[in-house]
DNA sequence: TATTGTTATACTCTATAACTATA
DNA sequence: TATAGTTATAGAGTATAACAATA
């Protein structure tokens, strides 16, 4: 404790989880979930992608990925079609109806989200991206010591 | 869409996201959820808070936080103290096990995290914490307009 | 052999609403 | 009447591992 990163860490959660809050009322709206809409908002103005690349982005597991998926595919908002270059693998992409809901929500959640940073100059926004993005560089760097004092690689 | 803030947010995003990630190990190495070690790391250095402070700190809902309170008392790290001042509440604390527990986890997972932000100087924390500060204080204001066109406070 | 996606399992979280006991 | 916490319900996400089809 007593660390100085922990109250970034704070606020960066505070910030993400009031920012998903705010946002989370026109997604429920429209009755989808968060994954639900992080694989909406992911599909759209795509061609569609695999389970592998979709996973990718939204970080859910492929076991989670097909539950998801499934209960969109209910709903008539994605459909499965055959990847013609590997048989072993789908694309998934909107259906119409999907894509009319991405239409719908994604400029309505956009234009939601934004009032957030009505007060927010290039300059600001230049000054937190800067930051972020030394984190999540940081991040993705590999070789960073665990509790157990050995770095992740020498884990089962 | 082309909004200059989304380019921002999906960095908050991806950055706590991959900070909770990378965090998440040491806290499942000692078979926590998330919203467990929320509560554990909560509790800690506390003499104890009602279902209701809980609830507030970690924006987990009452229904919710009985069952997640349920597990944590199961394991033996979290014991309920009948409040004097108002018999309708109950005190939740940890345990001397559960202490015991914080005191071994939350550091590791401290010092864990502490790596990111290695090269972050006193100017990084402040440009940082000065962008976010902005955004939280934004997201505690009432009175945004929601998609539907009219304000919250407007709602059932 | 490795990879893509499916299935099965078991658990946890979540929101919601009806309920109790106190206040 | 209002509040603190419980219980019941129904759904959704999660990790994991075993599995089929394909590469």
């Amino acid at each position: 404790m007593g660390e100085r990163y922990l109250k970034s860490v704070r606020l960066l959660a505070e910030c993400l989880q009031g920012f998903e809050r705010f946002v989370a009322e026109p997604v429920r709206r429209h009755g989808l979930t968060h994954p639900q809409f992080d694989i909406i908002a992911t599909l759209g103005n795509t061609p569609g992608m695999t389970y592998k690349e979709l996973g990718e982005r939204t970080l859910i597991t492929k076991g989670t990925l097909t539950g998801v998926i499934d209960r969109l595919e209910q709903k008539g908002l994605v459909e499965r079609a055959r990847n013609c270059d590997d048989k072993r693998s789908f694309l998934v992409r909107l259906t119409a109806e999907g894509d009319t809901l991405f239409r719908n929500v994604f400029p309505a959640v956009v234009a939601h989200g934004k009032q957030l940073f009505a007060d927010y100059g290039d300059g600001d926004f230049e000054q937190l991206d800067h930051a972020l993005r030394r984190l999540r560089t940081r991040l993705d760097t590999p070789g960073l010591v665990t509790p157990g004092g050995h770095v992740p690689a020498d884990e089962g």
